[in-house]
DNA sequence: CCTGAAATCGTCGTTGC
DNA sequence: GCAACGACGATTTCAGG
């Protein structure tokens, strides 16, 4: 698929903030909300998928009440040659619900998600096979899962004179 | 609601499974994947729904498709006074999707997500006011959204003698 | 937990703006 | 090109065993 991003206008935004809080509702449910005919936003919504907007929907687990209360942070150090990317598959560390590239020193940043702290040393003791870790031990999570949002529309973030401050 | 961890059986880890995996499975077709009529898998639904295991349904949207390529990990040590979670409300931050509160030197962690580098800057100088920043831009992203899985049956991780190494 | 029937919803083709 | 109307098919839900 060729990565072109649509234009979305209002009601397409409309559209994705209904369906970001709750992914199960009906064409008829919607069509009110956003003031559609059900057929209308049932193609609204269709194109949204096809153009990979939408990429899919998901029942939101808990993961504390599902038995794995602790999370975890890690910045990994990669050994040359022994890069966790390169050396290992994903299903070798299903603790590891995230994986992201990062600049500056640290090669990545890890987001695991353990049952115990005893799973928890483990999983350090396995990953520091493959380079320096960095650990971050998330103590609460004040929010996370926020909806995508429409950009401001003053996109200009800051205003500054030219020249070195 | 009362915090208890329900018992999940192996069926119910199937529902939950394939309802990660498209949260807008029928009842009928969830039913021929697990084996069980779809009533009674309406029923477990229900009941995983009721106490909290499954949060809810989320139609998940691709940020770069949506024009915010662009995401940052921010760790923050909160200046005295003056931490972001007490003296912001969330709607100041709409480029922060997570915020967690870390054990260790920093403060807190955060997920950011913008629509261009002039955004990034503008955010960070922002967040400057509350606390010292250190931040890593994601070059990219291997995955992310790994499904909540049941935890390994060989509940020891490591097995170590007593005492120092 | 499985089988049947009624109500609701999604889908499709058509028409009108 | 987009939105509203109407009929068919599927799904959800409730009753009973």
């Amino acid at each position: 698929m060729t990565f072109q991003e649509r234009n979305l206008d209002a009601t397409d935004w409309q559209i994705l903030a209904e369906l970001q809080a709750d992914g199960r509702l009906s064409y008829n449910q919607l069509g009110k909300r956003v003031n559609l005919s059900p057929p209308a936003v049932a193609d609204r919504v269709r194109r949204l998928e096809e153009s990979g907007v939408i990429a899919g929907y998901r029942a939101e687990v808990d993961p504390a009440r599902a038995g794995q209360p602790l999370s975890a942070f890690v910045q990994m150090r990669c050994t040359t040659g022994r890069c966790l990317l390169k050396t290992t598959r994903s299903e070798d560390f299903p603790e590891v619900l995230e994986i992201h590239k990062l600049s500056g020193n640290s090669c990545t940043m890890l987001r695991v998600r353990v049952a115990s702290m005893l799973h928890l040393e483990g999983l350090f003791e396995r990953l520091g096979e493959h380079g320096e870790l960095n650990t971050h031990v998330v103590l609460s999570t004040e929010f996370e899962g926020r909806p995508v949002q429409p950009p401001a529309s003053d996109a200009r973030p800051v205003t500054r004179s030219a020249g070195w401050s």
